[in-house]
DNA sequence: CGTACTTTTGAATCGCATCAAATCTGGTGG
DNA sequence: CCACCAGATTTGATGCGATTCAAAAGTACG
């Protein structure tokens, strides 16, 4: 994934030293309810989902993972309170919890630097709910592109069908709206590259 | 807010008191895009919108907050790259950047606690994000109270016009629901106080 | 007792999901 | 090189559910 390297680098290298690789078939299991919280994992490929059976026996999504840490907030706690499981064939890094909890008490810098990820992924987080809001295909295409993109312009680091995924829409909604918006002179698209163009006062009557 | 108090005790002594009260009125500003970053800000009634003029001229909402720390990850950076305007008449609590700043590397309990907020603010984050790609209202009143209630009962905090918000959908459309679910004998619903009911074995020949 | 707000219901419309299927693409092995 | 396959990409037709607009009833508060 884009960000997951400077991830890794974030991390002090005493504590690199001590992570294991985990491969996680199609299906298999990270972990469940009730396991201790041995470890903090980082994902580096796949896909992996964490869900609780709800008391109704509906299966809650709580997150879905495409790189980058899952379950951080579960170094607090004792045990799971959800589960683990991969969507698709599944590379991770297990750090140690106890040894991964230490670092962030003992080693400052890394302290302050886990605290800037936190945040950053917070901010993320809350203009993709912003974004999800939006009722339109289009108002969310743009609005990531304005959000997570530079100027306007935008290289996805993804397929456009899980891009879709992420934009709350089906593969084919998100198609559809790509070419309304190009027809429309408001983007171009070339391959992954997404470029808003600059609107062309056709605004009617702004005097 | 429901967790605001609980925000505010995290905070230490010291830096609690060199906080300021700040009120704004509807419409009014908090902060600009280029502002020099001199506060963190804790929203405690009311409600704040982070946004940012696209490259389009389109607005684009990045956060809307009502209670809880905003700009969190500004802290890191000089100058703003929003805007913070205020939807309806608030309350903040402003605490001076530099001691927050001061505060978060040395005192090391206020870091740890810092550090679990940001991660349980993520963990939120991450299933409002899950919720809103169901694609109807009952799906996502049904994963709110799993995922943020307790054995399927929940007491709202807020009105549920300001639920509706949350869940992504228009006032209208999640009280049908909440009839729907209501009649379906799936959920039951006394005032702010809702609670799921466990199943009644209707499935259809499941043997 | 009046005002502002939430809660509730109704009818028409719009946009996305769904199902179906064709095309294109990159990578594999013969 | 070509055949072939598993994906992604693209287009079409249909139905459903939420939005939208409108309006009434309920509720809290000064």
């Amino acid at each position: 994934m884009h960000s997951t390297r400077v991830l890794l680098q974030s991390i002090p290298e005493g504590l690199r030293r001590q992570a294991s690789a985990v491969h996680l078939a199609q299906d298999s299991c990270l972990f469940r309810v009730g396991d201790h919280v041995r470890a903090a994992f980082l994902v580096l490929s796949g896909e992996v989902r964490l869900a609780r059976i709800g008391f109704q026996g509906v299966e809650v999504t709580l997150q879905r993972s495409r790189g980058g840490f899952i379950a951080e907030a579960s170094l607090d706690s004792k045990v799971y309170h959800c589960d683990a499981v991969a969507t698709a064939a599944s590379d991770l890094l297990a750090f140690p919890a106890e040894a991964f909890k230490r670092s962030l008490t003992e080693d400052s810098a890394f302290s302050r630097r886990w605290q800037s990820i936190l945040a950053n992924e917070v901010r993320k987080l809350r203009a993709q709910c912003e974004r999800l809001c939006l009722r339109t295909a289009e108002e969310r295409i743009v609005h990531y592109i304005e959000a997570e993109g530079v100027a306007g312009v935008i290289e996805l680091q993804i397929a456009k069908k899980a891009w879709a995924t992420e934009l709350g829409l089906t593969h084919e909604a998100l198609y559809r709206a790509l070419r309304r918006l190009q027809a429309a002179g408001t983007l171009a698209v070339s391959g992954r590259r997404l470029e808003l163009l600059a609107a062309r006062s056709e605004q009617p009557q702004t005097d």
